[in-house]
DNA sequence: GGTTAATCGAGACGGTACGTCTCGTCTTATT
DNA sequence: AATAAGACGAGACGTACCGTCTCGATTAACC
C-alpha cells in the first residue's frame, strides 16, 4: 500500500520546500561554487542534519529544487516542419535564463561525481531527451529523417552543442544560433 | 629585450616540473574532486607557497601539466576525403585514454569558474578547435563542404557531441561512434 | 536563573579537559615558545576549530590550565610573625618547580599582549595578590606595618623580585633568598 | 692586531646602520609582537641573509639597536642623599617612554628564549644594575645603609618592581611612585 | 490522554584543506 | 667576500565547511 504510515513524527513538508527555496536563493546570489550546506540551511532555518536525513550532496538538493519548479517543461506545438520544430525548440531551451547558471552546476558536479552523473541523467537529461525525441519522431513521420540516420545521435548533437556552449561561452546561445543549428540538423537528418 | 634576467634566485625548473609530475599522479590515482594543493605539494616534496607563487588554483596545475605534455598534439594526414579525416581524427582523439580524466576535470572546472574557462578556451581548447579546422578547410578545398556552412558551427558539433558524452558517458565514444559522427558530419556539410 | 540551557549539543567537558591537560603536556615536554595550536589539538584528538571555539590564544588555554590545577592555592597558616608569615609563603611559592615554566610563558604573553595580560591580572595574578594582602594584614593587625606604608607597594616589591629573577636567572630563588626579602620587607615595613 | 683586514669586501655599515633604524621603526609602529625580520629587511632596503649573517634573531637586532642608541645612559648626579638620589634615578628611568615598548619586548624574549636572556642580561641589564649599584654605594658611603643589607637584594627590589608594574600594568609608573618606591628601599636599608 | 517514536532546531564535535604568513636557507648576478 | 633580490622547503596560522553527534522540543499516530 502507497497509504502506510510510518509511526512518529512525518516529515516537514514546509521544511522540504524552505530548503529547496533556499538552495535556489543562494545559488541565485552566490553562484553554484559558493553553495554550502551550512549556509542552505541557515537560511532555510533547518539543521544541518535534517538536510543530510533527505539528500546525499548539494547536488542532490538542487537537481530536486530544479525538477520541483514546474516550468522546466517546454510545449512542443506542431509547427509545420522539423526545422521549424527545432527553431522553437531551441528558442524556447535558451530562453529559460535562470535555469543556466542552475544547470552549469549540476553540470560540474555530474562530471566529478559519477553517482550523481547517473541521477542527472535518469531524473532530468533523459526526460529532456524525451521531448526531443518526439520532435525528431514527428519529423520520421512527416519523412524528414532518413531512415540510416540514428535518432539518439541527433539528440546527442543539438544538447552537445548547446552543453558545449555552456561551458566555453565562446558563441551566443541565442536565435541566431538556434536557426544554424536547426538547418544543421535538418540537413543531416536528410 | 626578451631575455633580460630578472634579479634574485631564478624559478626552480625543476621544481615547476615535479609540481605538475606530482599534480597528474595524484589525479591519476585519486581522480580530479580529490586534487589537493596538500597532496600535490607533499608529493612534489614542494612548499604550499611555491605553488601559490606561481599557480591560481589547482586547475591552473593540471592545465599547464596537460598542456606540457608532448602527445596532446594529434597528426592529421590527408585521409583522401572528408569522412575518413574526421574518423581518423576521432580515433586518435578517443584514443587518448589517460587524458580523459584530466579533461573531465577541467571541464567542471571551466563551468564552474569563468575565469579559469577563459584560459581553458584560449590554452587548449582553441589549439584543438585549430585542427579539426585545418580538416574542415581540406574538405572545403575538395568541395566537400557547401558555402552556406559555417565551419565553426561544425566544429561546435563534433566537440559538443564529444564533451556532453564525456559528461553523461550514457553511449560510449569507440570506432562505431567515429564513423557514425563523421557521416552525419559529412551528410550535414554537404 | 543560571540553570538555563541554551539549545543545541552542549560543550564536551572531555574535550575541554583533554585540551588543557594537552597543552600542559606539550608545554612540559617542548616549552611554552615551541607550543602550537595544531600541537594541542593533535595530542588533545581534538580539531582545531574546537579549540579557536573556546580560546583565543595558547595563552588564554595554558592560563585556563593553570588554574584549572588545584594546587595553585598555597595554604596560610599563621606562623606568629610577619617575618616567618613571608618566609613560610615564599618557600611555599618557589617549591611549585612546575608551575615555572608556564609563569614564565604566559609572562611573556602578557608582556607582548595587552589584552592577554588584562586576563592574566585578573584570572590569576590578583587572587595571588590577594594571599598574600592576608598576611600583610595580619601584620598590621599585629603592629608589625607602619601606617604610612602601602601594602599594594610592599606586594609589589615581593612579587617584583619573584619576577625579576625569573626572567633575569642572575640570582636564585631559594630558601636562603627567601629569608633575605622577608627580612627586607619586614624591615621596610616598620 | 686589531688593524687586520680580511680578504673580501667588508661589511658595509651602512646597512647594519640601516637594518638597526628600521627595526627600531618597525617596532615603534606596530609593536614587538609584529616585527618581523623580513618586514625589518624590506625597510632597510637589506636582504634577509645579511641580516641572518649578522644576527642570531629580532630580538639580537632590537637589543643591538637599543644599545646603540646613546641616550641610555642615566646621569647620576649626587641628590645629597639615598632617597633623592633613587627618586632622581626613577625619575630619570620613568621619563624614557620610547624606550618603554622596546624594554617590554626584550623582556618577553628574554622570558623565552633563555640564550637571548644572557646576551640581554649581559649587555645591558648588567650596565643597568651598576648604575644604580653606585648610588647605593654612595648611600652606604653617608651611612644610608645598614651592614647586614645586600646591596644586590635592594637593586633587585627597585628593577623588580619596575619590571612587575610594565608586565602587569596595574599602577602607574610616575612620580609618586617613585617617591614612594625610593622611601620604601631607604626605609628597608636603614 | 498519556505513550511512543521519528522529526525538528541548534550547535558542538573531529577532521581536512584552504590560502597566508614568516621562518631560515639557498642561489643568482652585482659590487 | 659581502651585497640585494628573491625563490625555496617547511610548517603553523586562523578560517571555512564537511559530515556526524548529541541535546531538548515538537508532532503525530497509537494505546
Amino acid at each position: 500500500m502507497a497509504g502506510e504510515r510510518r509511526p512518529g513524527r512525518p516529515r516537514s513538508e514546509r521544511t522540504r520546500r524552505a530548503i529547496l527555496a533556499a538552495a535556489l536563493e543562494e545559488l541565485r546570489e552566490h553562484g553554484y561554487g559558493a553553495l554550502t550546506i551550512e549556509g542552505i540551511a541557515a537560511r532555510a532555518g533547518a539543521g544541518k542534519p535534517t538536510i543530510y536525513r533527505w539528500w546525499r550532496s548539494k547536488a542532490d538538493i538542487v537537481l530536486d529544487a530544479m525538477i520541483d519548479q514546474a516550468y522546466t517543461n517546454i510545449p512542443l506545438p506542431d509547427e509545420g516542419s522539423f526545422a521549424a520544430d527545432l527553431v522553437a525548440f531551441l528558442n524556447a531551451t535558451f530562453q529559460q535564463r535562470e535555469q543556466r547558471p542552475i544547470l552549469i552546476g549540476l553540470m560540474a558536479q555530474a562530471l566529478l561525481d559519477p553517482v550523481f552523473a547517473k541521477a542527472f541523467r535518469d531524473r532530468f537529461l533523459f526526460s529532456r531527451r524525451a521531448e526531443l525525441r518526439k520532435i525528431v519522431e514527428r519529423a520520421a513521420q512527416r519523412g524528414e529523417v532518413a531512415a540510416d540516420v540514428d535518432p539518439e545521435l541527433l539528440i546527442d548533437v543539438v544538447y552537445g552543442v548547446l552543453c558545449y556552449r555552456l561551458m566555453l561561452d565562446h558563441l551566443p546561445l541565442d536565435e541566431k544560433a538556434a536557426e544554424q543549428i536547426a538547418a544543421l540538423i535538418t540537413r543531416a537528418a536528410r
